[in-house]
DNA sequence: TAAGAAAGTAACCAGTTAGTGCGTTAGGTG
DNA sequence: CACCTAACGCACTAACTGGTTACTTTCTTA
């Protein structure tokens, strides 16, 4: 050896202690790790590496792999419901609030990729983990009360026609994002079309506001 | 001992060999594991049990657990382009046949629930088993022709609107009867009802080709 | 009918994997 | 500053898991 390592720079960092950073840190690989490869085939070990803590951490704070599944879960819910909330629609003319639903909809699944594998495992496990979350249905309703009244707003105003379930809506404005992406890889493959390419993403946006307007004008 | 079992009703059973009938009966136990668990989750030793096979078997005719997967994979998206071809749409009006369109979709999905999660864990896995299989591109092919000229029909009849992309539309189809389906476990918490109920699904399949009907209407 | 190919089986293996026991250390508090 | 709680880390394990080895049994055919 010939000279020491600066100890300011390269001390092996006596790691100062911060619980919430750490868990912070666990619940970012996680959902990276849990959306990539499923609540099955994620890792625990690989986990704990990415998110730079020890695996013993992972099971004091959540217990278990469903355990830190679950809250990973929970907060991407919370997360797209306080987003959507954050719109502002009910200041909007009915009909750009649904456009704005729509895009807002599409972007943030596009923004989100993990979104969506985390749902789609969610429910091969029939739901297990989000019946026990309590939080996740105020947001809902929530949701769904803001597409009500979208809705009656635009009924009133004479643009929408009336008799459309909020719930179906919802539904429709979600299926139709979610499955182009959730299965952008087969779909690229059928098609024989990168159904990711930029003009791709673009059309796919138009088509599916073209769509949701279609169903819901006069 | 007193009397001898009727060897033809009681005898432990020779066991005949038949390669056709056990690879059949390991397809068809690896299409409801796979579809349960996904490609990850199933267990190659459930499948070797339920299918009342050896492990050794599934081995030797697949392979691998993924070449087991492949096949499964493969023979299930034949089976759909298959009953949509027997569907004989070019002999209906179009926009009966874009119904019956709608109708099948929804219906396959439903009597067919495997699809959904097999398609689901494929997607997760990126596609990698479905590029190897060349038959589904063929028959892809025949799928988006096959809503092309429905499409073209509806314009010259005047009862559809021009302009309509076949792919953006066969994608739209598919996702409002898939999403509702493969998310009826999260569905049906978040909008506090029972997605499956019979009613339910019934409202669903009105909507829905309300949406696709509108979407084209000239 | 002898022989060999194909179907079928049981036991096993090496590598993983979720989960733990137990000891160490940082840092706030009395 | 002594003490104690909570953060952190290492090394281990019991159960599993995909895949294989070595073998037996059945059927076909020359």
């Amino acid at each position: 050896m010939t000279t020491l390592p600066d100890p300011v720079e390269t001390a092996a960092k006596p790691r100062t202690r911060d619980a919430e950073a750490t868990k912070a840190r666990i619940l970012d690989a996680a959902k990276k790790e849990f959306a990539k490869s499923g609540m099955g085939g994620a890792r625990v070990d690989v986990i704990a590496e990415k998110a730079k803590a020890n695996k013993r951490m992972i099971y004091h704070y959540f217990g278990s792999k469903e355990g830190l599944f679950q809250t990973v879960l929970e907060n991407a819910y919370v997360d797209i419901r306080t987003a959507e909330q954050k719109l502002n629609l009910d200041h909007l003319e009915p009909r750009d609030a649904l456009e704005r639903l729509v895009r807002f909809t599409w972007a943030y699944y596009l923004r989100n990729p993990e979104f969506i594998t985390l749902v789609n495992s969610e429910n091969l496990h029939r739901a297990k983990h989000l019946k026990k979350s309590e939080v996740v249905k105020v947001y809902s309703r929530k949701f769904v009360s803001m597409m009500d009244d979208i809705l009656s707003r635009g009924v009133a105003a004479g643009v929408f026609r009336a008799g459309i379930d909020p719930v179906q809506l919802n539904i429709t404005v979600a299926a139709i994002g979610y499955y182009y992406l959730t299965n952008r890889f087969t779909g690229s493959i059928m098609f024989e079309r990168d159904l990711m390419a930029k003009d791709a993403l673009e059309e796919r946006l138009r088509f599916n506001i073209d769509t949701i307007m279609r169903l819901v004008a006069a």
